[in-house]
DNA sequence: CAAATTTGACCTAG
DNA sequence: CTAGGTCAAATTTG
């Protein structure tokens, strides 16, 4: 099933890309080597998010683009899509059934998304396991995890972390469903690459711990595969609301430009191929506020924009 | 002792 | 019937 991207979606996406990128240019500094790694990160992101908008737009402009796929972009459908941070209504199903014990898996309308990660615990909610599955055809058990404060605020958010290599450096697969109603996020959204060493998660006693703990109790963290910035990858068969969060994505942050052979199957058949060399550089380094200045020269940019939005 | 985790049972879509 | 998602009692941890 292709994916075939509409005019609007597209210029909305090099837009945002364009936006994005022009924010946070300034942020791209390379001072000491925390601020490296988080820089390249940083640029990583933004790369691919040009890229995929400037993908979408040619489709666009060039349907055969997207309708043939082409080599470089194999069989499956690897048009990105970014996430939005507005589809509040994560919330699918009533929660009276909800209550019930051992309720059925989730709805494919509900929403979720997929990302490959060597660090599966850091993002930056905190979360309480509630379960664990051994998963037919994976040597892996899936652990379940929901948001810790379902009940306290009626967050439906949820994850699911599975292992998918037991090499020196181990992948995971995290599913995340539904989205956090709980407004819980830690300091760690508001984080920018100068910040690093203040770095911590926010316990759920209020207390906070530092990045550097090795042994995570909780799934605590600071770095969230945030909608904003995120690579993500849509699923073949999800392209209706260029903006809109509402069916199963694949989202990458570790890998710049990797094809996803398949979406939320189980773990058992996932897969993602590096297109673009890049090795994985940990964690995405989520954005801050925009900054005020901007010292792109982007005249280039300027010139997609301008010829995608006003002709 | 409260909070978090473990784990077997329960439930239901396919 | 099976697989997988969730519940909740038991256990562990801090």
């Amino acid at each position: 099933m292709d994916c075939v991207p509409d005019r609007d979606g597209a210029m909305r996406m090099v837009a945002q890309a364009y936006e994005l990128i022009k924010s946070h240019q300034p942020r791209l500094r390379f001072g000491d080597e925390q601020q490296l790694l988080a820089t390249a990160n940083l640029a990583q992101s933004l790369l691919n998010e040009a890229l995929r908008a400037l993908h979408l737009a040619l489709s666009v402009m060039n349907p055969e683009i997207s309708a043939a796929g082409g080599a470089e972009s194999s069989s499956r459908s690897n048009m990105p899509h970014l996430l939005s941070p507005c589809s509040a209504e994560g919330n699918v199903g009533g929660i009276s059934s909800q209550q019930r014990k051992g309720k059925k898996r989730r709805l494919n309308e509900e929403i979720s998304w997929v990302i490959l990660t060597d660090a599966p615990h850091e993002d930056r909610y905190v979360w309480r396991k509630y379960g664990e599955k051994k998963i037919n055809g994976s040597h892996f058990t899936r652990n379940y995890f929901r948001c810790s404060y379902k009940y306290d605020r009626g967050c439906q958010a949820t994850k699911q972390i599975q292992q998918q290599s037991s090499n020196d450096h181990p992948m995971f697969q995290v599913t995340y469903i539904n989205e956090h109603t709980c407004n819980c996020t830690t300091n760690a959204n508001k984080y920018i690459q100068n910040d690093l060493p203040e770095l911590s998660y926010c316990n759920t006693d209020g207390t906070t711990s530092q990045m550097g703990d090795t042994v995570i109790k909780q799934e605590q963290g600071l770095l969230s595969p945030l909608p904003e910035v995120s690579t993500v990858f849509l699923d073949s068969m999800a392209c209706q609301e260029p903006f809109r969060l509402s069916h199963h994505y694949t989202l990458c942050p570790n890998h710049a430009g990797c094809h996803m052979t398949s979406i939320d199957d189980g773990a058992s058949n996932f897969a993602c191929e590096s297109i673009d060399g890049y090795k994985d550089l940990g964690q995405m380094v989520l954005p801050p506020e925009p900054l005020e200045d901007n010292h792109f020269n982007d005249a280039d940019l300027d010139l997609l924009y301008n010829s995608l939005f006003y002709n």
